[in-house]
DNA sequence: TATTGTTATACTCTATAACTATA
DNA sequence: TATAGTTATAGAGTATAACAATA
């Protein structure tokens, strides 16, 4: 590598920064969700993501930013479904397609865990930014979210070794 | 509550982005923890922090923001000892205490791993950021973080329901 | 052949509670 | 009594590979 193996100091500060706040609030957050409606971050964000989308998506699209692997969401999907907060049938466009609907019970423990979860999210994260900070905060990791979801996906691993 | 139960349009693209931002920088920086050193992020974090603090922490600063459960330590701590990358032994000035040492294979296994990791915190994060911008993240994410800290751990839980 | 999704399986990790020992 | 750490155990989650069905 011709590039020097290390960051700014800066960079690395940033980065230990922004690892351990996450972690931090990730960890508050999934205490709540627990607490009130007994779901995972991962559970609440597919539920949110159905909400937000008319109610219907295949499997592929409910996956996106969210799982890493597809048995994974069948997983989390089967329990979803055995809740009683969202039912899966098939697509009349593509019959290799899963369709998942939201259901009601579904669509209302998304309204009631999210007051609890935006004051989470209010205390923790934007309680000591200014609207300024806001502005700057979501407009970084949008651009990184963006340049993240931009990469190929592993073209860019390194070339497979030879030795095993 | 007399708030409204609601973040701004901004916060709350602000809070998805940061969230899914950092759980793709997560699972490329596990990915390639695990891939050059057979670490997981968590392991990784507690080697690098006791070979920032000459080498030897107890048990519970060792934790500090990185495992939240005691048990989970020792967990890990096991692991890595069984690894031969870390040591455990009694602590003179407490003898309630564990003194964990790092030892040279620990250490020269960051040292070995960090490269790649310094590379993908480059590319997945810093790629798309000027210097200003570093330097705008490193200060909103110290703040959060410092926040987050210095928050009562616990005290500002609901108060205990009766109803079990 | 490539894609969508499920299943089986094995593994990692986490957390609670009970316990020991020292301060 | 409170704190440091370990153990036992049980549950949640993950990923890989093999599989079936459709495009």
């Amino acid at each position: 590598m011709a590039e020097p193996a290390s960051l700014a100091p800066k960079q690395l500060g940033a980065y230990f920064a922004l690892m351990e706040a996450v972690s931090l609030l990730q960890h508050e957050v999934e205490k709540q969700l627990r607490a009130e409606g007994d779901l995972s971050w991962i559970q609440f964000q597919l539920l949110a993501r159905l909400a937000d989308s008319d109610g219907r998506l295949t499997m592929t699209e409910l996956a996106d930013g969210v799982v890493y692997s597809r048995s994974g969401l069948t997983y989390q999907a089967g329990l979803l479904e055995k809740a009683g907060l969202i039912t899966r049938g098939p697509s009349p466009d593509d019959e290799r397609a899963t369709l998942v609907t939201i259901t009601e019970a579904g669509a209302a423990l998304v309204a009631r865990v999210l007051p609890g979860h935006v004051e989470v999210a209010r205390s923790l994260l934007f309680d000591p930014l200014s609207d300024t900070d806001v502005d700057r905060l979501g407009d970084l990791m949008t651009r990184i979210r963006g340049h993240m979801r931009a990469l190929p996906p592993r073209s860019a691993a390194p070339r497979k070794r030879r030795t095993p």
